[in-house]
DNA sequence: CACTGTGAAGACCTTCACAGCT
DNA sequence: AGCTGTGAAGGTCTTCACAGTG
């Protein structure tokens, strides 16, 4: 819930708390590890509701996602208040507060540029067609490797990414280009005008002009399930 | 990045501070966020070493990766000490401090399970090559499917797992298949001795005996990247 | 009375400032 | 002089405990 608490801004490296409405400062209290457990959690309820479920507590969400329950409720208290009794929450009530928080019953436009086998996967990916989001667009700089793929999906050159982008109202890409490439054809997404990269290139794209990036390098990742045993870190 | 998945017990090398894990006090030093960020100056200083570099700085590491300089040396002194004077760290004591910590040098055998087009690509992904992980097996169900898979990688039926995972020393999976199956399959892997498992399926796999997990769904990415805009959150 | 909602406490992580080394 | 190394300080995030609620 939001109190109009009125406070200074904050410049933290990684987080802003404060968020700016009109001329005040209102504290949202909500920070970036509750929107990663939320946008989990509303995944889940998606699933939850398709098995005929109408409610579900704080403590059963804690033991299908590993988080603890005094968690969850903090972190759904942070975004709203809903109905909620006997059993636990309603899924549809908690489902409707997540998405209209975070803006996930909108329809968004999501493009694939670089279509060797990982983009091209990604192209295709049956699981993108049962969200909110619909490929509809591919890039590529190798004609013949376009003239190769079998999709439904409308494929460009590079050189038309600006203009498709704004054209179709793209919002955001998942970039599997060469190391080499990944930056320049970064740049020409966000002058096309998207907000979020999902970059799986091997390269670390950094955010800017708050446009959102995550980086998904294979390598890497393997790396960090290695570090982790080697550490003997222990995932709760 | 993340992380909530950042909860647990580490085992420390110099200074010991308590932490609670449950009811256990457990020993730790070196931090979830420190591991992830070593790892990602790892791969920088390959790259770095590859154009003729030798030393580097906390500093020039922190613009290139967005960290803060003060927040790296914490991390490198959470490791260990080494080779630095005038121009900062020795590249090459550094790529070495934090790969005898996480056991970098020593090379690991990988499978894929899963082989439509998003596993396949995983199986001839060619950044694989240029690291300590060596694609060795893959596996799938579907033995027609493999028929039409072109690599040098062998194939098995997913019965074989455990044989197979056994006898060629796999580590570590890289796991692409149905929501349907991704249980299932996961746990044969586990049962082969897998320490690891990178699951790109669309279904959350919990952490068990150990066996260190990262799930990475699409379409729960490209959520974060939206649900990120609309709370107005900045990233660094 | 089984659940949520939430201030307060505490664990954790980052940032700071400066001592210490080269 | 330039850079690292690190206790201490300061923020952030999680956990706790219990008040509040249908």
């Amino acid at each position: 819930m939001l109190t109009a608490e009125g406070k200074g801004v904050k410049l933290s490296v990684k987080y802003f708390t404060d968020r700016r409405v009109g001329k005040d400062f209102m504290k949202t209290n909500i920070a970036f590890p509750a929107i990663e457990r939320l946008t989990k959690l509303f995944s889940l309820l998606l699933k939850a509701e398709q098995g005929g479920k109408e409610k579900i507590s704080s403590t059963e969400l804690g033991s299908l996602t590993g988080f603890h329950a005094h968690n969850i409720r903090k972190d759904i208290s942070a975004i709203g208040s809903i109905e909620s009794g006997k059993g636990g929450y309603s899924i549809k009530s908690l489902e409707s507060l997540i998405s209209s928080t975070f803006g996930f019953e909108r329809k968004k436009k999501v493009c694939v540029a670089g279509l060797d086998m990982l983009g091209a996967a990604m192209l295709n990916n049956p699981d993108a067609g049962f969200s909110e989001f619909e490929i509809i667009a591919g890039f590529d700089s190798n004609i013949n490797r376009m003239e190769m793929i079998s999709t439904k999906v409308p494929l460009f050159h590079f050189y038309k990414i600006e203009e498709k982008v704004k054209e179709l109202g793209i919002e955001y890409a998942i970039l599997a280009v060469s190391p080499e490439e990944a930056a320049r054809v970064a740049e020409r997404l966000i002058a096309g005008g998207v907000k979020g990269i999902l970059n799986f290139s091997p390269v670390i794209i950094a955010p800017k002009n708050g446009v959102q990036i995550r980086n998904i390098y294979l390598v890497e990742e393997l790396r960090l399930l290695s570090a982790l045993n080697a550490t003997n870190f222990q995932q709760l």
